[in-house]
RNA sequence: GGUCCUGUGGCCGAGUGGCUAGGCUCAGCUCUGCAAAAGCUGCUACAGCGGUUCGAAUCCGCUCGGGACCUCCA
């Protein structure tokens, strides 16, 4: 590869060269959403870090297959316990569903939402529940390797034996007497050995309706299996990159570790990435602290009725303007707003920053309209070549994209100027930062081009507007200035905007 | 209580032991019948107090503030 990645592993807690085992092919697993409710934006915020560090991966030439599970059972209100529901059979009860009705309805509202955003879809995006053979044969071989015990058609792992010969808290970085003594009182512990040991396999209440036969009798998987045995399958027992937000690292990712290691011998993963949470006035947004808003109230501005039968965008009933928002916001001006902090930050969320993301959006989006009409001189003023490095260096130092933008809006600067006659370029180099664009912001971080204006029913109203822009424009020229104001007032009170330039007005949607 | 992260100009938000990220706001200018829009230019900040250093906002210590995890959470 040409370009030179460095990559933070939790791991090491270090920023190191990243180094696939078989180049050009990168393996890369994602913690994908567990389907009992709505994606929140926090939850979008995770995927689209790793969507634009699969971009980037791809751009510089690797081959990436992207695993994206799906979480749609096994995932209990309380996992600690290793009691409660699981949390889809709980939505499926209150809801008067089958469980698959449930996941279906999410599993379409988290992909509209993801397009929305423009994320690529995921090379393979396995469901935990059709994968229930390769969970129960992992769980197996655990028992086999002495790392799990199986009590009263439940099995769970064994936290403390494990920790013997390995290092449980190797990611998380906490040490197990930590672990073991800090921690609140819980109940329903009296099944397990140690406090830190976590269900494999449990066993299927009579109410229960997912269910599935296991050689512990009838259960479910519990939820941290399915990551490690879907990752193996697709990826092998050791693969490069595996990632999700960093709530999941003293836990779900730590177990991971605990299991794959427990069945197979080998460390699962060399380099661990985690995202930072997404806060709402400061704090995390999470959908037990109940301070989540959904994708589609941002996207609209309005807030989703009680009464609503999908918070999925083309099916959403809405009913009022939400409280939070000052307006509706485009998903590539909230793509973007996310791109402008590093994936290891928080990112909190207000609509002073949402606004102010907007306007930066759309004056890099507006010079990268005027690039094709540059006039090309013989000698260039910028050194766009150098301004390419480094928009290369700044996504191998730890995918930068905050960095990655003030070299863009470096770009749009020098558009800007050549446009206004104070700088020049070459054909070449305008050819070149055409390419930047398109590399840049469109392929890499994923800010898909203002939809043109298209359709007949728009083609009409182009036509209708120029009609009477013309007519302003004849007024002008009478310097009837009462009449060009009324129109433009009207315009405006019917939605459309309008630009005056030197080349004539031109107008777009309000 | 334990573990860890963090505190940057009016706001958001990168980053580095010395070489003024960037966006928004604001101001000036250009354009313009006016306005809007747009463009260009300008605005030298790093919580406080000590220490290390030729030099620290960047390293160390303390103090104060914010947050995360230790239950489920992206």
């Amino acid at each position: 590869m040409e370009q030179q990645l460095f990559i933070y592993n939790t791991l090491t807690r270090k920023k190191e060269l990243f180094k696939p085992l078989n180049a050009p092919l990168v393996g890369m697993y994602v913690c994908g959403p567990t389907l009992y409710s709505d994606v929140h934006i926090g939850n979008c915020r995770t995927f689209t870090s790793f969507d634009v560090m699969y971009r980037y991966l791809l751009h510089i030439g690797y081959k990436v297959r992207y695993v994206r599970n799906i979480t749609d059972v096994g995932h209990l209100v309380d996992e600690v316990a290793g009691e409660g529901e699981d949390r889809i059979a709980r939505q499926a009860r209150l809801k008067q569903l089958e469980p698959m009705e449930i996941v279906q309805r999410y599993a379409f509202g988290f992909r509209e939402v993801m397009a929305l955003l423009n994320l690529l879809p995921p090379s393979i995006e396995p469901t935990a529940s059709g994968h229930i053979p390769e969970q129960i044969e992992m769980t197996q071989k655990i028992i086999d390797k002495g790392f799990a015990y199986e009590k009263d058609g439940n099995v769970y792992f064994d936290v403390e034996k494990f920790a013997k010969s390995n290092n449980y808290g190797i990611l998380s970085g906490r040490n197990l007497d930590d672990q073991m003594n800090n921690t609140r009182e819980l109940d329903g512990q009296e099944e397990k050995k140690g406090r830190l040991d976590f269900a494999l396999w449990k066993k299927a209440k009579p109410e229960h309706i997912m269910r599935w036969n296991s050689p512990w009798g009838t259960g479910f998987p519990g939820w941290h299996i399915e990551c490690s045995a879907m990752s193996q399958k697709y990826l092998g027992d050791t693969f490069d990159i595996h990632g999700g937000g960093m709530d999941l690292i003293p836990t779900h990712h730590t177990n991971e570790i605990a299991q794959s290691v427990g069945c197979c011998d080998a460390a699962p993963v060399n380099y661990w990435i985690h995202t930072n949470m997404l806060t709402l006035n400061g704090q995390k947004m999470s959908r037990s602290l109940g301070n989540v808003f959904l994708p589609v109230e941002l996207f609209s501005g309005m807030k989703l009725a009680a009464d609503s039968p999908s918070a999925t965008p083309s099916q959403a009933k809405l009913d009022g303007k939400h409280p939070l928002f000052e307006k509706a916001y485009d998903p590539m001006v909230v793509r973007f707003f996310m791109m402008q902090t590093h994936y290891s930050s928080t990112l909190d969320f207000s609509n002073d920053a949402l606004q102010a993301a907007e306007k930066g959006y759309n004056r890099l989006a507006e010079s990268m309209k005027k690039v094709s009409s540059l006039s090309p001189s013989a000698q260039s003023t910028s050194d766009i070549k150098k301004l390419r490095q480094q928009c290369y260096e700044a996504m191998n130092d730890d995918f930068n994209t905050p960095i990655l933008l003030s070299n863009l809006f470096e770009a749009a600067r020098i558009v800007n100027s050549v446009y206004d006659g104070k700088e020049t370029l070459t054909a070449a180099d305008i050819e070149a930062v055409k390419k930047l664009f398109s590399d840049f912001v469109v392929d890499v971080l994923g800010l898909k081009a203002e939809a043109e204006n298209s359709g007949k029913q728009m083609e009409v109203l182009d036509k209708v507007v120029h009609m009477v822009l013309d007519m302003r424009a004849e007024a002008k020229q009478k310097k009837d200035f009462a009449a060009s104001d009324a129109i433009r007032d009207k315009l405006i009170a019917a939605g459309v905007a309008i630009k005056d330039t030197k080349e004539g007005s031109t107008w777009n949607l309000q």
